[in-house]
DNA sequence: GGTGTTTTGGTTTTT
DNA sequence: CCAAAACACC
């Protein structure tokens, strides 16, 4: 191994030293652009190269799967061609809790086959509970207790703690209510988000010799974006490193934005003191932005006090100033945004260097309307998860609660859908019938509708209601007399659920289960009654579900979860169901649908600009960067003014936003902006304010001459926030922007092809993706997707409309002939 | 128990 | 302004 001479001397001296740092805890202050994974990359190959630990003896663990699944493929690069990379675990701190918790799950109280909530599926159990309870704090609270009770895990707590914690009475009720929603978790055989990492800490609280053994299999732990850690994940981090104490981080205090989420600055800030022994090394010199970029960004964060003192430098002397602009409201923004961008591409730019950033989500949607109307391909970054879909959470909820059948919240969520006549009143009866011994969950109390239907999978074999008194004696009683339309809708349900746990038991690969599933339930016929208008789009994401399916079982990736699964299955287990092939695979499969976001490293074909929250580009990097809506109340977000601590993240997440852009840095915001579909006047953004004016120019079409165009408004009305500097005044005539020259409206766009197209460097068919042909002639020679059949060509069609009968010649499987909606016009 | 209509209230940010 | 919940009626 020659990588002293060859890698080494690809890093700069502090990027070396905190390579080669030999062992014990390591603290690695990265600032934004500094090669921070590029440092980690490497200690992992220099560990395993010149200090000969073996692979399977280093853990590297990040928060987002993008960052775990980069950090894979570089690692592999490094030590290319030997296959060593592929055993280093490099794992967010959640997938890892979830396999240390399945693996131990008898020793962590907890059925093996337990299902992950998300957090809508988190908030149902806590509505259900409140329900039972007659609690009667409000639907409004449900939100603030889930808050609550992710805080309580995020410090760490279990509900014995939490009750210590609390001084007050609400304070108490609110522990009382953790306590019982964790109870009702167990008894669902399941665990939510934040389960993953306390649950991991109560086993390793209690069988501290377990944990001894994971820090003895993992000699190095390493640890990416280190200030945004909470106390909990700080402490599964001491129990991993309790034998040895080599723990490498790698963060920047400046781009901690994940405090409500319970992380705390303290974990970074406070990182020597707590480890006497621990090595430093700063990163100071960035590598992505030119000297302007880097400075506006120092300008926001600088009035940031509590901070590990450093100094970002570049080589990248000068560069472009930043473009500032300001629409008159929000539309005129995005068009603003969607115009600049096309002017690029015209010129040659490309699509990929390209990103948008905003502070919430719903800032999309403007963007999204205005890059549609101008024609320019978009992928967006998180939002709204494949996985949090309407027709997709039934779907996995049907397989949920056919794999674990006490999976309550699954159980109620499709027990009527698509109606079958089991409606609350029933539904209610049968919750109510589950506190009765032997019952326990809905699926057991919807057997005693069904006089003496064998359950044939043994699950419930064992199980008889086991009333001790009237009242429970009554439950049973409201549940066994039901008649009529929900006792047939019961048997109908349980009936499904049997019929796919025979196709787990029976077929070794998922997509035929789902796929006999979702004619079982006719379940597009089910969307197209809900709401015809939407049926096209729910079909098509169903069909994406299918494809994800198939696409895991064929990925070699998924082979370790699947085995991670088999290894978690207890030896002396029986129980045919939740063994069987298929079941181990949807388990798996389940599994990182609940903690991976479908567009996690999801690249769509093609060139497309890039949009996303300002959290989703943490790690990121492009030449062309617009950070957009830089207002006050929208970003800074205050929810609470008076909260410093809110307002330094704030600034901290500008400051992530600013230095994500390479070359190039626009700046927008908006003079009035629809909030609740009110306009509301905004003020311009203090962090806009914060930046030297030098650095700046005003695009001659922005609507305000000055960036502190509402200086007067605010000197009348007496409210200054801060210091503001002189505005800068651009010595341009400005000329009113002019929002005619946009194409006027969709319909426009979708039909012809405008003549601007042409002067693009890429060609209209690579960019184009959206849209579609409509005249059913045209599709005579298009290219098709299927996601089953994959691409072919149509050769035939009959009849029009979405209803249309293509027959479509795919390489892989021949002709078939497919209806319309199934297809997607690749072009 | 299902279906159509009115009312309400909600927006940070995500594993 | 738009989605979800509450309400009213069949």
């Amino acid at each position: 191994m020659t990588m002293t001479q060859d890698w080494l001397q690809h890093l700069n001296p502090d990027q070396r030293q905190a390579v080669t740092h030999p062992a014990g805890p390591l603290l690695v202050l990265a600032g934004a652009g500094s090669g921070k994974t590029r440092v980690l990359t490497h200690r992992i190959a220099y560990l395993i190269a010149e200090q000969g630990v073996a692979p399977h003896q280093i853990v590297a663990m990040t928060f987002t799967n993008k960052a775990a699944q980069e950090m894979r493929e570089r690692v592999d690069q490094l030590l290319d061609g030997q296959g060593q990379g592929g055993q280093v675990t490099i794992s967010t701190f959640h997938s890892l809790g979830a396999r240390i918790l399945r693996r131990h799950a008898p020793a962590a109280g907890l059925d093996w086959n337990f299902s992950i909530y998300d957090d809508a599926d988190q908030r149902r159990l806590i509505t259900r509970i409140l329900d039972e309870a007659g609690d009667e704090r409000a639907r409004a609270d449900v939100r603030r207790l889930q808050s609550y009770i992710d805080a309580c895990k995020n410090r760490g707590w279990t509900p014995t703690q939490a009750h210590e914690h609390a001084h007050d009475a609400r304070a108490e009720a609110d522990a009382e209510l953790y306590a019982n929603y964790q109870r009702a978790l167990t008894h669902a055989g399941a665990v939510d988000f934040g389960d993953l990492i306390l649950g991991v800490l109560v086993l390793f609280r209690e069988h501290p010799e377990l944990a001894k053994q994971y820090s003895k299999r993992w000699q190095h732990v390493l640890v990416d974006e280190f200030q945004d850690t909470n106390p909990a994940q700080y402490e599964l981090l001491d129990h991993l490193t309790v034998a040895h104490n080599n723990l490498t981080v790698v963060g920047d205090d400046d781009q901690a934005i994940y405090r409500w989420r319970g992380a705390t600055v303290a974990n970074i800030l406070g990182f020597e003191d707590a480890n006497e022994k621990a090595a430093r090394v700063k990163l100071e010199q960035n590598y992505r932005s030119t000297s302007v970029i880097l400075e506006a960004a120092n300008d926001v964060i600088a009035r940031n006090d509590r901070r590990h003192a450093k100094k970002l430098w570049t080589e990248r002397q000068g560069g472009e100033p930043i473009v500032a602009f300001t629409g008159a409201d929000d539309r005129e923004e995005a068009a603003y945004v969607a115009e600049t961008i096309f002017d690029m591409a015209r010129q040659g730019g490309n699509f990929d260097d390209v990103a948008i950033f905003y502070r919430t989500n719903a800032q999309g949607r403007l963007f999204e309307e205005q890059l549609r109307q101008w024609g320019i391909p978009y992928r967006i970054i998180g939002g709204l998860s494949f996985y949090a879909r309407e027709e997709i959470k039934d779907l996995l909820a049907y397989l949920r609660c056919a794999l674990n059948p006490r999976d309550d919240v699954a159980t109620a969520r499709v027990i009527n859908t698509p109606r079958r006549g089991v409606g609350k009143t029933t539904l209610e009866k049968l919750a109510a019938a589950t506190s009765v011994p032997g019952v326990e969950s809905l699926q057991g109390a919807l057997l005693l509708a069904l006089e003496d239907r064998p359950a044939q999978n043994d699950l419930f074999a064992a199980r008889r209601p086991r009333p001790s008194n009237a009242t429970e004696r009554l439950l049973v009683e409201s549940v066994e007399e039901l008649s009529g339309v929900s006792r047939r809708g019961i048997e109908d349900f349980w009936t499904i659920l049997e019929a796919t746990r025979d196709d787990l038991l029976h077929y070794d690969e998922l997509t035929p289960v789902l796929e006999r599933l979702i004619e079982r339930i006719a379940y597009f016929e089910h969307l197209e009654r809900t709401d015809s208008e939407s049926a096209e789009d729910r079909t098509r994401n169903v069909g994406e579900l299918l494809s994800a399916i198939e696409e895991f079982e064929q990925d070699p990736n998924s082979d370790a979860l699947i085995a991670s699964v088999q290894e978690a299955m207890p030896d002396d287990i029986d129980d045919l169901l939740t063994t069987a092939p298929a079941s181990l695979r949807l388990r798996a499969f389940l599994d990182r649908s609940a903690l991976v976001q479908s567009t996690d490293g999801d690249d769509g074909p093609g060139q497309a600009v890039t949009m996303m929250t300002i959290h989703g580009s943490k790690g990121l990097e492009f030449p062309t960067v617009f950070v957009a809506g830089l207002e006050e109340e929208t970003f800074p977000s205050l929810r609470d003014p008076g909260d410093s601590e809110e307002l330094a993240e704030e600034r901290r997440l500008a400051y992530v936003a600013i230095t994500r852009a390479e070359d190039r840095l626009y700046m927008t915001n908006a003079r009035r902006r629809r909030v609740y579909g009110q306009f509301k006047d905004t003020e311009p953004s203090r962090f806009l304010l914060d930046i030297d004016p030098s650095r700046l120019i005003i695009d001659p079409r922005s609507a305000a001459k000055e960036l502190d165009y509402a200086r007067d408004r605010r000197k009348r009305l007496g409210a200054p926030h801060g210091e503001f500097p002189e505005p800068h005044i651009p010595s341009q005539g400005a000329a009113a922007y002019d929002f005619n020259q946009a194409p006027a409206s969709d319909e426009h766009l979708a039909q012809d092809t405008p003549d601007w197209e042409s002067s693009f460097s890429q060609t209209p068919q690579e960019w184009d993706v959206t849209h579609t042909p409509s005249g059913d002639d045209q599709l005579i020679g298009v290219t098709v997707s299927h996601t089953r059949f994959g691409i072919g060509e149509v050769v035939g069609v009959s009849g029009s409309g979405d209803k249309a009968r293509l027959t479509v010649d795919f390489p892989a499987v021949g002709q078939q002939t497919v209806i319309r909606k199934f297809l997607k016009v690749l072009g």
